[in-house]
Order: C-alpha cells, then structure tokens, then sequence
RNA sequence: GGGCGGUUACCCAAGUGGCCAAAGGGGACUGACUGUAAAUCAGUUGUCGGACGACUUCGGAGGUUCAAAUCCUUCACCGCCCA
C-alpha cells in the first residue's frame, strides 16, 4: 500500500463526531506516516485496556483489529495495560459491587487478557506495557502541575459527563482524573497515534494532546473507532445487556450471531471487526446496492470472514455449512451434543437436564409453544416420557441427540 | 453539618394498604412468514405442581395490620438543594 491507501485504510472505520477533526486529524496522519518514512522509523501507537473483566467479546477487538492493521504496516505496536488505573477503580459501572483487585489479581486477568487479544495481534509484534510504571511515580506537585492546564469547564462541557450531569447523576472527582492519566501515558510512551472508541475521544483528543504539548513533546493523533452495535444493531455490543458475540465460544455460534444481526449493522460490522480494506467492502456495498449481491449472501460472507479470522477458514467453512443445512436448508446439523437416553425422564425434565430450558416452567412453555420436535414430529405433552432415542429440537437452534 | 427525594424482576421504568407475580418499553425465547438466528406479525417471559393452587420476590433487618412493593423504625448506598 502507498501512504494514501494506508491512510485510507488506517481512518477506515473512524468517527469522530465532526468534520473538521477528522479532517485534521487525517492530515495529521498522513504528514506523520511521511515523516516516518523519511526518517526510516515505524510509527509508536498504543491502546489502553482494563483488566478488569476477562471474557472479551466483539466489541473489544474493535481497537485490537485496528492496531493489526498498523502492524501488518510495520508500525510499532504498544497494548497498555492500565493497571495502575483499575487499582484505582472505574467509576461508570459504579452501581455494580466492585472489590478492589489486588496486584496479583490484575496481573492474572491482564494475561488472560493479552491471551484473548493475541488471536487477533501479532505476539512477535506487540509489546506489553504497564501504566502502573509511570503513573505510581508521579508525584501530587506534578499532578498539579499537569492538571493546571485543564478547566472544569472542560470537563463539564464534555458530553459523557455533561448528561451525567444534566440527569442528576453522580460525576466523580477522581473521574477527571482518567484522562489526566490517559494523556500521561501517550506522553510516557511516546505514542504517534492512540487507538480509542469515542467514548475516548476526549482523553485522547483533548487530555493527551495538551498534556503532550504541554511536557514539549509531539500531540499523538487520535484514532477514534466507531462504536459497534450489538446483535440488536443499535445498542453498544455489551455482556450485561446481552446482545454480545463472545470471542471464546466456537466458530458456530460466532457464524450464526454475526448472521443475526440486522441488515442494517453490516456496514459498520464490515469497518470495525473485518480484514477487509476500503475498496473490498465498497465492493461488496456497490454489489448490494446495485442488486447484483442479495443481502443474505453478503451477510455470510461478511459472518465469514469474521468467524475466520479466529478461527481460521476450515471452521469457518464448517460453521457456515452447519448454518446453511439448519436454516436455510432445516435439515439437522451433523455434529450435536449426544445425551444418553432415558425411557423413564419426563420430557420436561430431560430440556432441564439438558440445559435447554432454565427451569420446569421454562421447558413447559416450550413444548406449549410447540418448539420441541423429537426428529421432526411435534412433541405436545411436556409430562411424557418419550417413545424413543432420536434428535430432540427445541427451538430453530437446539439439538441434542438421544442415545 | 441541615432539608428533601430515590433504591422494583435480565435492563430501563410504572405502581403509594387488598383487584400485584407486579403496567409499559427494551432484551430474550417460541410460532408464522421469509432472504438468515434480518425485517414484519402474533404469543411467551418468578419457582414448583396436570390444572382450580401453593411458595418466594419489589435495597438489608425488624415492626404495625386480617392483609404491605405500598405504612412505621432502623441500617446501607445514591441523588438534589442549602452550608
């Protein structure tokens, strides 16, 4: 790629809530990568993460992907693992219960972490750092010092704290202190470029860049990635709201979540957890819109590509071939958990059993919605034992094989 | 430090003594249809028993009452206003 189609390629996927940063910002980039090259280096850039929570999902390799980018590029990868930051811990989940982690609690979660990312990073390529390392150093006479160089009303105006604000809902003093330390990072490590959601864009826009300048280094230019929708194509891809797509499953039930998301979430699933370049999906868009692509046909190919770059092309095959003999063609998949069977179990009981239904009345309502087949016939009493071993459906998307 | 308000099921949010297992929305699940686990439409969504029913739930603990999510006491957490 030349510069302009790296610069394509990096803004690819971007938000920024306004023209004229990304335009500068763009600007930015494309100056920097010339510089770069004439000074025969690789750019520095960096994400930050939370080792807070363990089991990631989608929506977190949103800022991996892009940093694989810069690296297949030959730039300089950092994945920062903020722990100094959750030692102290962050307020936005503020209703859940959260026990303080302890050193070694961070230290396990922050490798199970990097394990997680590592299926979409580089290891050769990525070098892991702790903020812990330089933000336990500073002292409060330089924390005044840094700090003096932002308002309140700066934070006010900031939209993440202006509608706490406007709702009646807390704002935390120490929370203007995130982006202190945010922006302490970038300068500490040097960073050309940090990778954020726009939940970050002013840390990084704003923090970082005054903080930068203000210790007489180079601003990092900010790459802000848009926010990817959950299953439900319009909500923030989160765990406790239940419309994730979990990493650590398996190839067919990623293939089959990305293939539940509405039509309209594609373009932004294309741009934020694909390999795909700029020309690439503007193919694949120019296809749908000209008629010649039908939408389902490019919904797989896009929960394809997903599914494959975790797991690789032969699974990703597997799952899609699961998916087309299930659905569209309602045949039952060849692979399914096996239960031994049990003449004397009440059917009911055995969707407990099996895990299908949560509980009794749970597996009641299921036959009465007529939802549970015992190889393609219609079981209607939930109290019956059933006649004989066979494949139980429950649901479009359940099978167990009785033996 | 003072005054006032809040805490409801997976999430948001109504409900201010019996008609409340608790409105509404979202999510999830099932069915029909289809282009797919899209969209649309319909239904279901505390637990247990075949059902009439029983039991547990409305921040925690205790109390008043034939009867409490609703009233009282107290504890915890949160917000607003004043200092």
């Amino acid at each position: 790629m030349d510069i302009e189609e790296q610069v394509q390629y990096f803004m690819q996927g971007t938000e920024y809530g306004d023209e004229n940063l990304r335009k500068a910002m763009e600007n930015e980039l494309r100056e920097r990568l010339i510089q770069a090259k004439k000074e025969g280096r690789p750019l520095r850039l960096y994400t930050g993460y939370d080792p807070r929570k363990a089991d990631l999902h989608l929506g977190h390799t949103v800022t991996m992907r892009k940093m694989r980018q810069f690296q297949e590029m030959g730039h300089e990868v950092i994945f920062l693992i903020g722990n100094f930051t959750s030692l102290i811990g962050d307020p936005s989940d503020k209703d859940i219960l959260r026990p303080q982690l302890t050193p070694e609690e961070v230290e396990e979660n922050a490798r199970t972490y990097a394990e997680q990312a590592f299926k979409i990073l580089d290891p050769q390529k990525t070098q892991i750092r702790y903020n812990n390392e330089w933000l336990s150093k500073l002292t409060f006479a330089e924390l005044i010092k840094i700090s003096s160089n932002f308002t309140i009303q700066q934070f006010l105006t900031r939209e993440n704290f202006k509608l706490r604000w406007d709702k009646g809902d807390a704002v935390y003093l120490h929370e203007t202190f995130y982006a202190i330390m945010q922006g302490y990072d970038a300068y500490a490590l040097k960073a050309d470029i940090q990778i954020g959601g726009t939940d970050q864009l002013f840390n990084i826009v704003t923090a970082a860049r005054k903080i930068m300048t203000y210790m007489g280094s180079k601003p990092n230019i900010a790459i802000i990635l848009g926010i990817l929708p959950g299953t439900d194509g319009v909500v923030k891809m989160s765990k406790s709201l239940g419309n994730h797509i979990p990493i650590n499953s398996d190839a067919t039930d990623m293939y089959g979540k990305v293939m539940s998301i509405p039509d309209s979430a594609m373009p932004s699933y294309s741009r934020l957890v694909t390999r795909w370049t700029p020309p690439q999906i503007k193919e694949l868009e120019d296809g749908i819109k000209a008629g010649n692509l039908h939408p389902r046909d490019a919904k797989m190919r896009l929960a394809f590509e997903v599914t494959s770059s975790f797991y690789g092309d032969p699974e990703a095959q597997k799952a899609q071939d699961a998916f087309v003999q299930t659905f569209q063609k309602k045949e039952a998949p060849t692979e399914m958990p096996s239960v031994p069977f049990d003449p004397t179990r009440k059917l009911m009981d055995i969707l407990v059993d099996c895990g299908i239904a949560a509980s009794k009345g749970d597996a009641r309502r299921l036959v009465e919605q007529k939802g549970v087949r015992l190889d393609g016939v219609v079981l209607n009493d939930p109290l019956a034992p059933l006649p004989s071993t066979g494949v139980l459906q429950a649901g479009k998307r359940h099978f167990i094989r009785l033996v």
